[in-house]
DNA sequence: GGATATGAGTGGTCAGACCACTTTCAAAAA
DNA sequence: TTTTTGAAAGTGGTCTGACCACTCATATCC
């Protein structure tokens, strides 16, 4: 018999544990010598088990006051993924493309979802649209948020942090043109004609950045 | 000075060793003393380290044997999230979509950068595709590549993983005549075409996959 | 030559000891 | 009485040294 990887079985028990008890996000869970007695196993073998759970941003632990779960939602599986891919892939290039990837994703899925509801965001976001300092940043933000895809908006979001914002400073007019067409399109559920125009501005800032010599 | 969370550097430091030694899957990497030491680090802690590292499945150790790097395809960080995460059915949603994502965006920008020289490639895809195991995960990785957005490449690899091939199995007629269809829209560059073709395959294995009852 | 025993090296586990930190609460000071 | 102080208890963080179980190369024996 040799089951070796016993620190396997105690993410599982933590985790059926964590069920029976009903340990909800937040919450404090048993000390590590606690659990050490209670599953019969040394505390530095449970402690293997309880860092690969903290890697993965399932448990946070807090010295001094214990251990917690965490919410579940916010695991790091995009955090801990991007150490090991961002790594060797720097062509920035290769971000940027990805990074408007997931945009034109985020514009297809709202026009293909519209529900009456939403006609109110709209008319928000024109009321933002006039603020200076509400760029096309914080303008995808919102359609990433709006589509719904949580994974797709946390890659955004770590590519966008990854690639910096070079496009700060004062939005031109031409951006605030670009920002309607986009949004006119998005609500009139038009997908390809949102699309088209969001590309058109997305290449037009590029061309600006590369001729402001803005590199990150 | 509260630097705590040594383990997390030493997870980098490894990281790092590997890169910079030139480490190779299947190599194996200095043992845990031998780390240790040159860490400056006791053992114990040290395996925090490995053992996160190894339930991401980035590292394999075998007793008596030592510690190797691993290819990045067994990783049981799907197994893991997925007992704490997915029990969420919208988690499931959304890696399914972002990974459909990922495999449209790859097909409409192999259509809109055609060259020559690919001409032939599409022949040795047909060639493949009379071999019974050439699944839709085989087809989409070849397009994954082709794209040439190697970033967008390691995201689908990793959410394939995380998703598992729930595909396994025969491949049906039905899904040799999708493939066909794709692949000659594609070939025509038609990228409207190739995308619909392609998702109306996507959405059919859904609902296969679902009548199947199967669950990873 | 082939089978077998041995020993070195490795990961797996444990117990015990400190350390650093947080919280608590009772004693001392105001 | 109220406030401050500080000691104690509890927690995670780390290290050490000791075994155990296993693998493999080597030496030894038949």
């Amino acid at each position: 018999m040799n089951q070796s990887k016993r620190y396997l079985d105690i993410v599982r028990d933590i985790r059926d544990m964590i069920r029976q008890e009903k340990i909800k996000p937040g919450d404090r869970i048993p000390s590590e010598r606690e659990l050490a007695e209670k599953m019969q196993v040394g505390r530095s073998t449970l402690r293997e088990a309880l860092r690969s759970l903290e890697l993965l941003g399932l448990i946070e632990t807090r010295r001094g006051e214990g251990t917690f779960l965490s919410d579940y939602r916010n695991h790091k599986l995009v955090e801990v993924l991007s150490t090991f891919i961002l790594q060797d892939n720097r062509s920035h290039e290769d971000v940027w493309e990805t990074r408007l990837l997931h945009e034109v994703a985020a514009i297809h899925a709202i026009c293909k979802s519209e529900t009456e509801s939403q006609m109110k965001i709209w008319d928000n976001f024109r009321l933002r649209l006039k603020d200076e300092s509400f760029q096309r940043e914080d303008f995808v933000r919102e359609l990433m948020v709006l589509s719904g895809n949580r994974l797709s908006l946390k890659i955004w979001f770590l590519l966008t942090q990854y690639s910096g914002n070079p496009y700060a400073g004062t939005v031109s007019s031409k951006e605030i043109d670009f920002m309607n067409n986009t949004l006119l399109a998005i609500e009139q559920q038009n997908a390809d004609t949102a699309i088209q125009e969001f590309k058109a501005w997305s290449e037009w800032l590029k061309k600006e950045r590369i001729s402001n010599g803005n590199n990150t």
